[in-house]
DNA sequence: TTCTTAAATAAGAATAATTCTTATTTAAGT
DNA sequence: ACTTAAATAAGAATTATTCTTATTTAAGAA
C-alpha cells in the first residue's frame, strides 16, 4: 500500500507519460477511487462527485474508469461482462474468461479445489463458492489481434 | 459427469421434489443448457428455443434459470452484479463477495498468490488476471436472515 | 376422466446499466 | 495568447433485466 498523496502524484504523472489530458473530472473520480474501499460502480462515483461538481455527467465517469483501467491506475472487479452467464454443469470446476471475445472456458485443476478460506474470512462471511477466477485472452483472439494493422 | 439422460431424469425428479411443474418450457430451457458448452445467457438459449418454440417468451428464460439455480440444477457463473465494480487498489489481492448485499472485500493471501496456470489453460490463453474469488454471506446479511420470519 | 386451483407463462411496459452521437469546451503545447 | 486534438455534457439509443397483468396450464383431487 501506499499513502494517497503518493497515488495522486503517480496518477498525474501517468497521465502525462500516457498522453493523455489531467482535467478536474479525471482527478475528481480518481480520488473518489481511491478514498472508497467498496470497489464502487460509475454510479455511486458519479453521486459523490456530483455533489462537488453538478455538471459531470454519468457518461464521463463510465469513459473515465475505462480510461484509467486502460493506462493501469485502476481495474474492474473480476466479473463476466453485462449479461448474467449461466451453466447446467454443477461439478466442482473453475472458469477461465477471454475478456477479448467474452468465452468462459471450464477449469479442472486438483490444486483449485483444495484451496482454503482464510480464517478471517470465514469468521465474516458464510462461503458458498470457492473458485479460481482466470481472465487473458483466448489463442483465437490473439491471432486476431496480430492480423490487425 | 453424466450423460443426458440420466441428467433429465434427475432433473425431472428435482422438480418433483421441489414441487415446482415441470413445463415444456422448463424442460427445453435446461435440455438447452446442458447441451451447451458455451456458458449461455438467457438471450442466447432464448434464441436457440425460439426456433422449436416461437412463442417462448425471454422473460420466461429468465425466471426459469433463476428458478433453476434455486433448486439447484443449474448455477450462474462468478460475477458481481448488473454493474461493474472498480477499484483504484492495484495491489494483488483476491475477492469475496456477498451475494446478497452485493459487498465486496479485499483479500490477501499468499497461497492465493502463489496459483499456477494448469499447462492447457496457458497454452491456449495468455493470462492477464488470476483471482481467487469466494462468494457468501456477509455476517451482517447472515443476522438479517434471523430476524426474518 | 373431468374439475379445480395455484403456479407458470406471454406480452409488453418499466427500469437500470452502458454506450453512442454531436455540439461545445478545454488542457496543454506552441 | 493561440491552436487544436482530446475531452466533456447532454441526451438519445441500446441492451439486459425485472415487473405487471391477463391468460393458460400442470398436476393433484374428486
Ligand atoms: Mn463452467
Ligand atoms: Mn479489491
Ligand atoms: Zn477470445
Ligand atoms: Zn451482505
Amino acid at each position: 500500500m501506499m499513502n494517497k498523496e503518493r497515488k495522486i502524484e503517480l496518477f498525474k504523472e501517468k497521465c502525462q507519460t500516457k498522453g493523455i489530458k489531467l482535467t478536474p473530472q479525471r482527478l475528481l473520480i480518481y480520488e473518489e477511487l481511491i478514498n472508497s474501499t467498496e470497489h464502487p460502480t460509475a454510479e455511486r462515483i458519479y453521486s459523490s462527485i456530483t455533489q462537488k461538481f453538478p455538471t459531470i455527467s454519468l457518461d464521463t465517469v463510465h469513459r473515465t474508469l475505462e480510461t484509467f483501467c486502460t493506462i493501469g491506475v485502476a481495474t474492474m472487479a473480476e466479473g463476466l461482462g453485462n449479461s448474467k452467464r449461466f451453466e447446467g454443469n454443477m461439478d466442482n470446476h473453475h472458469h477461465v474468461h477471454c475478456v477479448q471475445c467474452g468465452m468462459i472456458h471450464d477449469v479442472y485443476d486438483a490444486n483449485y479445489d483444495q484451496l482454503l478460506v482464510p480464517p478471517q474470512v470465514s469468521q465474516e462471511f458464510k462461503i458458498l463458492k470457492k473458485i479460481v477466477h482466470l481472465e487473458g485472452i483466448c489463442r483465437k483472439c490473439q491471432t486476431e489481434y496480430e492480423n490487425m494493422d
